[in-house]
DNA sequence: GCCAAATAAGACAGCGCTGTCATTTAAAAT
DNA sequence: ATTTTAAATGACAGCGCTGTCTTATTTGGC
């Protein structure tokens, strides 16, 4: 910088000016250095603002898994996010609790501008608690617990499922099964509370057998389907907490040589791409996960730059059915 | 740090010492300053570490799009390692040529430890050289062209194609089709060229129309699948460079009543959580790209610390053709 | 035309570490 | 017992920026 500096005949601060887009720096002096730094391919370092400077340029995505299409669509849309805004993105991984280590190591170690959290971490108390201490504005994707000096991006989960649930009472449903999420994630528990209030909205029991575990796996929906298509009074429609369960459900149905949506119509929820690659395509709920990824990014960093107000209000998204070929009239 | 250094009683370097493994210091010492270390939640900073030392602790991935379970893969991996050796992970998206600005804005700013490129852009002369003028080490996962000063990390792309297609041939079919990949991908050209091979090898003709594009999406499999079974003299089989691609073609297949793999073989490439899922399940070829991933950077890292040896030799993993119930003998 | 306020620029210290070099102490070798 | 070598530590500068404070130069209000 000092080379930039020198050539362009001012002095450091003024070109750290520039780069930072402060004000005071007149056109032709800016021109000069903008000119004289393209020449030498000059960009100010990373670390070095990081040390020096309030900000970092740096923030953190904090997620359980970074697999699966939903936090694939979280990352795109951060890291779009990101390069608008010349910022650079760390992922870390947490496992469920405990790494309570990790988090103050990274905590202490990175300055972050801004740190994002995705299910179910997000709901971690000790995760909120330590980044409410080192004082990192924080955003939530998908968060259940209320911590209202962290912005919260959601859509109205128990509602979604509710409705869902409702879609499937009309038409002519009444022995739904419904296939839980990963407890650790808030949704999951709401999605659940949805569902028996449709049903019991309608009048209609709540049989315990009809409401199985799941883990959000492809692999958990195909147990679960097991359990339930193994009862004697089987369930004439299921509504799996993801698509991703509702795939395996699918799978499982078929094998048993069950025809969907004919004599088990299958429901899911996050309208992931797999949601319309099986066939039948899945009936499920579509979140708009990119909007909301942006979003928190968004009002993250005007709670960096002090705009606490409008800010630290829930953002709701809106959701919708999306109704495709996995769901049919009972006969 | 200087705290530490003070309660513990030794200089601040004798601490940094202790947070960078040297030797030289005494076990009593090195107790201590963990001690008081604990005590105060002391981390060595990110930034200023970057700044002062010759490490950075910070490797940096960069790839083109940031989703599907393929960079899953690779990223889940790799953040694994990061996390064993104590570094972070940026992730840089880079859409295909001409962000060089971009890059140059990336390189110039931030000091990596080392940086893992994916297809396509592991194959970027613009890239390659920026990196190579950068001298950051670099490793490229699933690259086409060589680069002898980089690491590279690969399976035979070639091979396993000319494999898939034997065993199509083996199989009764005469009527390969092929799908390519995006032609951006190095592994594509290689993956068509197997393909190519081996219907030479067993004296079948390669017939042009029989060779359609793609770009390894699902929607382009289904454009690829409409090209191909409106053709008068329809394949029997269709090998696709990739399972998404697959997946649309068998669903194209159903939709228009044809019975798979009764009518239609259909056989994939990547073994990608969607070849288990869609049903059939996908005859396809598993490339073990977590282990590629984890070879990348602990290769990369090696050559980082000065092994520049026998890390420079491209690393062949071995794939493995999975059998599944998309491919059936000609009847 | 005079003083406030705004604009434009620089000097300087210091962010929190690590590299280099110098120094001391202990162990090994002669 | 004396030199050689290794082990253990600290002093100090400086990485490449930005924050704070100061100074000089314009503007504008009355």
């Amino acid at each position: 910088m000092s080379d930039v500096a020198r050539l362009a005949g001012v002095s450091m601060k003024t070109v750290s000016r520039v780069f930072n887009n402060e004000k005071y720096v007149s056109e032709d002096k800016k021109k000069k250095i903008l000119e004289v730094a393209a020449e030498l391919n000059f960009r100010p370092s990373l670390q070095a603002r990081g040390l020096a400077g309030s900000k970092s340029y740096i923030v953190g995505l904090f997620v359980d898994d970074p697999s699966g299409d939903y936090i694939s669509k979280v990352l795109r849309s951060i890291l779009n996010r990101c390069e608008a805004i010349g910022c650079h993105l760390v992922v870390e991984v947490f496992k469920e609790q405990g790494d309570e280590a990790k988090l103050r190591q990274v905590l202490n170690s990175i300055k972050f501008d801004a740190v994002i959290l995705s299910a179910p971490i997000c709901d971690d108390m000790v995760v909120l608690n330590a980044l409410r201490a080192s004082g990192v504005p924080t955003a939530r994707i998908a968060a259940g617990v209320t911590a209202d000096d962290m912005v919260k991006v959601t859509i109205d989960e128990f509602q979604a499922a509710f409705e869902m649930t409702e879609y499937l009472i009309s038409m002519g449903h009444e022995k739904i099964a419904f296939v839980k999420g990963d407890p650790n994630h808030a949704c999951s528990v709401d999605r659940e509370r949805g569902y028996i209030r449709a049903m019991q909205t309608h009048g209609l029991r709540v049989k315990h057998e009809m409401v199985v575990a799941g883990m959000f796996s492809y692999a958990s929906g195909r147990a679960a389907a097991e359990a339930l298509l193994a009862l004697e009074d089987k369930p004439t429609a299921v509504f799996a907490s993801n698509d991703e369960m509702a795939s395996g459900i699918l799978a499982v149905a078929r094998e048993r040589g069950m025809k969907v949506p004919e004599e088990l119509s299958i429901a899911g929820f996050d309208d992931d791409a797999i949601a319309s690659i099986v066939s039948p395509a899945l009936t499920t709920v579509k979140q708009p996960v990119e909007e909301m990824a942006r979003t928190a990014f968004d009002l993250v960093m005007k709670t960096e730059e002090g705009e606490e107000d409008a800010v630290l209000t829930p953002s709701v998204h809106s959701f919708s059915l999306v109704k495709r070929d996995s769901v049919a009239k009972l006969a």
